[in-house]
DNA sequence: AATTTTGATGCAAACGATTTCGGGCCAAAG
DNA sequence: CTTTGGCCCGAAATCGTTTGCATCAAAATT
């Protein structure tokens, strides 16, 4: 298929195929005329290089491994825009992979990377990671790791998240000054780091208002849109029912849109709603919906600059075992006014 | 980094490196003892063979591109999904890829792509693709390629559409029956195969019902979704205004939301609206939104399954020259009645 | 004039897997 | 007793690049 190879092009000069290599790299040790020529030679039969050959022989891909746990999630997709964005620059390839936020995948997934196929790896474990052996040993193979929203605290090296904290607290915060006195929070798992963050700050913020609050306040859903729709619905139905809902996902919003419908509650009247998510149409919803979005594009691109940075130059150090934390942005909207 | 090799087995288990590399590959010339001692052993040290001395010698990298317009689109995400449940099973991997609609931007994709990279590339064209030479050149190097939703007609191979002039037809008719008269097509560009199937259903169905039409009815658009809220808002606001609005992508059927909202005209009372869109939310939006749906994650499925027929079975023929339809679904809203 | 330096290029060995070829060995068949 | 053929295995070539080292002429130095 590709006949045009470097000993081709050599045969094509009457040169050796290591001057034609060096050449084509602008090695020092090769002359101008003679760069020239084969530079020439080189675009004329449209040689591309072997990227396998190359590989092999560099042992390193020129590729990352962007891991998610899914896929149709307007977050998610910005990240790996915003990776693109600069990796692309830089001549990089970009493997994607979904979880489906199942940690058998998640393994698999993991498995098949620590051969060589990538240079690094940016990920977001799934909600049901609770075991990280399999992340453990990407990174005792060495294999650059850098984590995106669902971090993993206990391997040490660098994390990109939003200020979930805060923005878990300012959101309570404005559902009580909005008059709500049992706000519930909703969460797709206990093990995800991002949700502990955002429930720590709601649980800070009610008790700061002096609010008191139940533990079954807190619910945790599945991975099933039906089975949190019944669970959200039977909520909403039950006598001990919410006023105020915070929602740490953006799926869990959605759920409790449906719900509220089964249930004729109608939302920002009967109970008001914020939700981390990064929806774009948040604001044609009915009622629309008050987000705390969080910058995934320079999530993404922040990401990839690190990575550039690291795989790019020589000498560069390990990840330094840190959190940065980007700013999200809350949008006030009807479901909590 | 991976010192563990073929040959780093061989001398382990004192054997050469082809008894390794025969017994990992269960090949009949090996006994079953020494198949079972290798195997041990490569567990053992988790052995994890090199991709790319494989692809190098193989000449296949067990790689597929997948190439699209932009990624912040469930319809796209949703095809991706549909490969990956394919593609998943046979270990292959996808690198994606986003045009962002820009031709130059793919054309320089493409051209990454011909070195042997991947085994094949499933492909959407960006809206602004009219010269197709860098197509034709994937295509008569002979890397496997497929085309979907956004498809090439010219070049020879297997494309996958939903039932685009039907729909628009369909959709069309749905208009007139709720008594529109003057119904506006909304389309990205002329150059992309999908509008204009969308837009020869939709003339027919006015023809059909004697509706008259204007030139002027069918709206071009452009990538800057500012840009299409203005003009939309225009034309809403004229005195020439539609009262009917077939959206021929789902960011046009979002742009005519604001323009709505820009114009303090009630969409579904002042005009009606139907949209081709993936969106999983359509029923949640004010007004919820009639859309016309593509079996997205059974394009992708159908693709990868027609990809991995043909990658791991020997002696297949080129994929033939014909467009598969798989019908969409339409979903009547508010936004329309 | 003899030697060293420099500059430009070629040779050959990697990288890690697969595979062709061929070599023993042993049992069954001629 | 020779031949055939299956079975098990190893040596070496191969895939396409890159790179340490050798080469070799011309220029520069002593």
């Amino acid at each position: 298929m590709t006949e045009v190879n470097i000993k081709y092009l050599a045969a094509k000069l009457k040169l050796s195929p290591s001057t034609v290599s060096r050449a084509l790299n602008d090695s020092y040790e090769i002359s101008q005329p003679t760069k020239d020529r084969v530079i020439a030679m080189a675009k004329e039969l449209n040689y591309q290089p072997n990227p396998f050959a190359r590989s092999l022989r560099e042992q390193k891909s020129k590729t990352i491994a962007v891991i998610i746990p899914e896929r149709i999630n307007n977050f998610f997709s910005q990240v790996i825009d915003g990776i693109e964005e600069i990796t692309q620059e830089y001549g990089y390839h970009l493997l994607v992979y979904s979880t489906h936020e199942n940690v058998e995948t998640e393994r698999k997934i993991v498995s098949y990377l620590l051969n060589g196929r990538v240079d690094a790896i940016v990920m977001s474990v799934s909600s049901q990671t609770k075991k990280i052996d399999h992340l453990e040993t990407v990174y005792s193979k060495g294999v650059p790791l850098i984590f995106f929203d669902r971090i993993c605290q206990e391997i040490p090296t660098t994390k990109f998240i939003s200020n979930d904290y805060e923005n878990g607290f300012k959101a309570t915060v404005h559902l009580i000054e909005k008059g709500c006195k049992k706000i519930f929070f909703l969460m797709l798992s206990k093990e995800i780091s991002i949700g502990r963050e955002r429930l720590r700050g709601y649980q800070d913020a009610l008790k700061k208002y002096g609010l008191p609050y139940e533990e079954n306040w807190i619910v945790q859903c599945s991975q099933s849109e039906e089975a949190n729709i019944k669970l959200i619905a039977k909520i909403l139905y039950g006598l001990d029912r919410p006023d105020g809902i915070l929602a740490s996902v953006e799926k869990l919003a959605i759920a409790t849109y449906y719900a509220a419908r089964e249930t004729k509650l109608e939302m920002a009247k009967d109970f008001k709603m914020v939700s981390f998510s990064n929806m774009k149409i948040a604001g044609l919803l009915k009622p629309s919906l008050t987000t705390i979005s969080q910058p995934a594009f320079e999530i993404g691109s922040e990401m990839a600059k690190l990575l550039m940075k690291k795989l790019t130059k020589p000498n560069q150090p390990a990840f330094e075992n840190k959190v940065i934390q980007m700013p999200s942005q809350i949008d006030f909207r009807e479901s909590s006014n």
